[in-house]
DNA sequence: ACATAAGTAGACCGACTTGTCTACGCTGCA
DNA sequence: TGCAGCGTAGACAAGTCGGTCTACTTATGT
């Protein structure tokens, strides 16, 4: 395999199960089997490798959620299969994301709280990359077209309640089925249609 | 002023700012303007200082959002005050709780992972302290009264949206005012009751 | 066949970390 | 008066960090 990839998916997952400061740089060089000049041949610094790290978690996370909203045409069908899905990852049902430790974003970006600092412009990039995501599938429902300010209130709330469910695993230790029960999910689109 | 406190005190605005493997002990010595020996007279190790934050910080936060709620005697005037309390923290107009950088609990699990850990068993101890707060007050209320069920469910839902607008203020540095649209709010609410 | 590139192993540097220790100053109490 | 006890200032130990560098090996392409 390219030993750039490679050394990407090593430290994306050891960044993603125990942070970044707590991780050094000789910790992913020995999981990955690889030698100190090789990883600074491919990066110039252990930032660049984390910056790699966020483009392809990223890239991967909204991968995954494209397709577990792919067949959905109305907003009630996107919120309810967009719950379900955080929760089967948080269950360890998505292998693909890897064993579920919160949103890799909201972690990084509390290790680096600088705003300007171009590891948290990637987080917030990532943000609202997925809300873009939200945003043009709701957008593409009968029940929305057209209505450009309510379909990003939605897009707004469905946010809020992903980060809300994912953080709250994360810290708990625990998934909340509460926003899978199919009369509260109705109430709640109800209130922006 | 006690010299222990004045050590938190100081120890605690720095940790929020900038997080906790970011801030070495000696900062917090210059910034406090105490000696090494004097901190680690009142503390055996750099963890158990920071534990004494967060449990500062939990006391501080759960006595702010006491107050914020304490006039409420409906579960919609429960919600409204919590989510325009956060708002306002978010604002920077909770002075109580220092500039908003995010949750404190939820920046420090970040950073502590292992679930077993002293500091990540705190965060989750305020979660389930908070949580605790808003099932008392609800179940207070007129409409909720010994109904048990729907009142934990409407808990959990506000926990849910509260930790959402945080973690999504904290790293879009930008206040959603989504939650404060009283008609949203109403919905939201009829769904649990 | 041989040059060039890319790999390995790991010593090493300087900066930084937590925590200990020495030397000294101030204050309050018997 | 004298002696604890708490404070300051900061050197120091022991270890970790990111990053550089040397010396050597392997793979590739003309």
């Amino acid at each position: 395999m390219d030993k750039r990839t490679h050394i990407i998916n090593t430290a994306l997952n050891t960044f993603y199960q125990k942070g970044i400061h707590s991780v050094g740089i000789n910790e992913i060089l020995k999981l990955a089997n690889v030698a100190k000049k090789t990883l600074y041949n491919h990066f110039v610094s252990k930032e660049e490798l984390v910056c790699a790290c966020l483009e392809l978690r990223d890239q991967r996370f909204n991968e995954w959620l494209r397709n577990q909203i792919a067949d959905c045409t109305t907003p009630q069908q996107v919120a309810s299969a967009l719950f379900s899905a955080i929760a089967s990852w948080i269950d360890n049902k998505a292998p693909e994301l890897g064993d579920f430790n919160g949103c890799f974003f909201i972690n990084t970006a509390a290790e680096f709280p600088q705003s300007d600092h171009p590891i948290a412009m990637l987080c917030k990039a990532h943000k609202e990359s997925v809300l873009q995501l939200l945003f043009d599938k709701l957008s593409h429902t009968e029940q929305l077209k057209g209505q450009l300010e309510k379909t990003i209130q939605l897009a707004q709330l469905l946010m809020t309640l992903k980060e809300g469910m994912i953080c709250q695993a994360r810290v708990t230790h625990s998934s909340n089925t509460l926003l899978q029960d199919p009369v509260l999910l109705r109430q709640l689109i109800a209130s922006s249609l």
